[in-house]
DNA sequence: TCTGGGGTCCTGATGCTT
DNA sequence: TCTGAAGCATCAGGACCC
């Protein structure tokens, strides 16, 4: 029986099964039981996902879908649903909100949650974990999630990973050194296939080794990078769950079928990409204040280019201006396969735009109230109506603007 | 084999300010 | 007024994760 004394914090990772290949799966009685192949179909696309029955023919994530149809050609290629994956996302993740107020989503098929505390109501670690499965179960009709419980996101995670699928790892903070130890350094939170071979050459292939390298040593020869892998292969992870976290950038980016070449051509699909990321920040009720444009060549060179605004903006025209400016100062990059277009240094904020749009819908009292405020922030006479607005950004923090908030929640009822 | 799209974080170079 | 150093912000690229 675990005392939960051992327990200073229960933090659960929870990470669903083959999560786009499973919900297919789900909806499809007809794919169950064969190796299927989540991705597009083009012939530049990678495999998102493979499905458990796919993966004994050595086929995974991110590799390229040619090469997975060649080595298990009896797979149904089936392409991505994201409205759907979304949508079963939502009722996931509402089944983690109904075991913690702490849930920290890292995706549409993960999350952490800080159970520390609830173990009167739920039981020990196994016997949250077995809930939270079989909840999980329940309301997606059959989906399954490995889940991995320790002291600390990281081992958490490590955990979850452990006994896939369908698993339920429990490492207990005092054994989460030991645990670790025998492990391979691909397990460490940010070694990858570089700093493998990094580590690989100054001796290191299990955490366990790591951990004895030591820390002065390591951050010699690493930097940050090795206080960070040591502390990590103790076990030591001081980051707590934060349920709300505000996205630090929002990029939409496309490959093309075909390479694009010309200016005029490239200048299009920054304008869409500009569109569409300008549009998520209006749904989302956000402003930004930095664009960046990305172009990826036909020899897989990536070039990006950045600029502040001189104020944030969500507008498609600000936004599509600044980075078409920046594609500009990119001189002759070649023929282009990918284009895209990010925004960062987001902030809560309404644009013009969304004023005007709430004007339309005749808000009352409280928008003219609204519109009083902004005429004081932007001087006397320059604000009569929320169409004045166009153009111009206005932020939550500059004005009292609860009250267009308000209405516009309402208005997404 | 031939390499997506959405992100985060880190590092080194560079330019600006004091 | 010029110069150099230090500190900081910004930018571009790279590595990584899912």
């Amino acid at each position: 029986m675990t005392r939960f004394a051992e327990w200073p914090r229960i933090v659960v990772h929870a990470d669903m099964d083959a999560f786009y290949a499973a919900v297919e799966q789900l909806d499809d009685p007809d794919l169950r039981g064969k190796p299927i192949l989540v991705g597009p179909p083009s012939a530049r696309g990678v495999v998102l996902t493979a499905s458990y029955e796919a993966r004994p023919f050595r086929v995974g994530s991110a590799m390229p879908m040619a090469l997975a149809r060649r080595r298990c050609p009896q797979a149904i290629v089936v392409p991505p649903r994201f409205d759907r994956y979304r949508e079963v996302s939502r009722i996931v993740m509402r089944t983690f909100a109904d075991f913690s107020p702490a849930v920290e989503p890292l995706s549409l098929d993960e999350a952490f949650l800080d159970m520390t505390g609830a173990e009167g109501i739920f039981g020990a670690p196994e016997s949250i974990g077995r809930k939270l499965k079989a909840a999980v179960r329940e309301a997606t009709r059959g989906l399954t999630v490995s889940v991995g419980i320790s002291g600390t996101k990281y081992v958490a995670k490590v955990a979850s990973g452990h006994a896939k699928p369908d698993g339920l790892t429990i490492v207990p903070p005092a054994e989460a050194r030991d645990w670790l130890a025998p492990q391979s350094v691909a397990v460490l939170w940010g070694a990858g296939p570089k700093m493998q071979a990094r580590l690989a050459g100054m001796g290191l292939h299990t955490v366990g080794e790591v951990a004895a390298f030591g820390e002065a040593r390591l951050e010699a020869a690493l930097g940050r990078t090795g206080k960070h892998f040591f502390e990590l292969s103790r076990g030591c992870d001081p980051r707590s769950v934060e349920p709300s976290r505000r996205a630090r950038s929002l990029s939409s980016e496309r490959t093309l079928t075909a390479d694009v070449r010309g200016v005029s051509e490239m200048q299009r699909y920054v304008r869409q990409a500009a569109a569409v990321v300008a549009r998520r920040l209006r749904q989302t009720a956000q402003t930004a204040r930095g664009v960046r444009i990305k172009l990826k060549t036909r020899d897989f060179r990536v070039l990006t280019r950045q600029r502040r605004l001189r104020e944030a903006s969500s507008a498609s025209d600000a936004i599509d201006a600044a980075a078409q400016s920046l594609l500009r100062e990119i001189d002759d990059p070649g023929p282009c396969r990918l284009i895209g277009v990010a925004v960062f240094e987001i902030e809560a904020g309404v644009a013009g735009g969304q004023l005007e749009m709430l004007g339309n819908g005749g808000t009352g009292d409280r928008l003219d109230a609204a519109l009083d405020a902004l005429q004081r922030k932007f001087g006397p006479g320059t604000v009569k109506r929320a169409s004045d607005l166009v153009g111009r950004t206005v932020f939550a923090d500059d004005v009292n603007l609860d009250y267009l908030l308000e209405d516009r929640a309402d208005s997404a009822e």
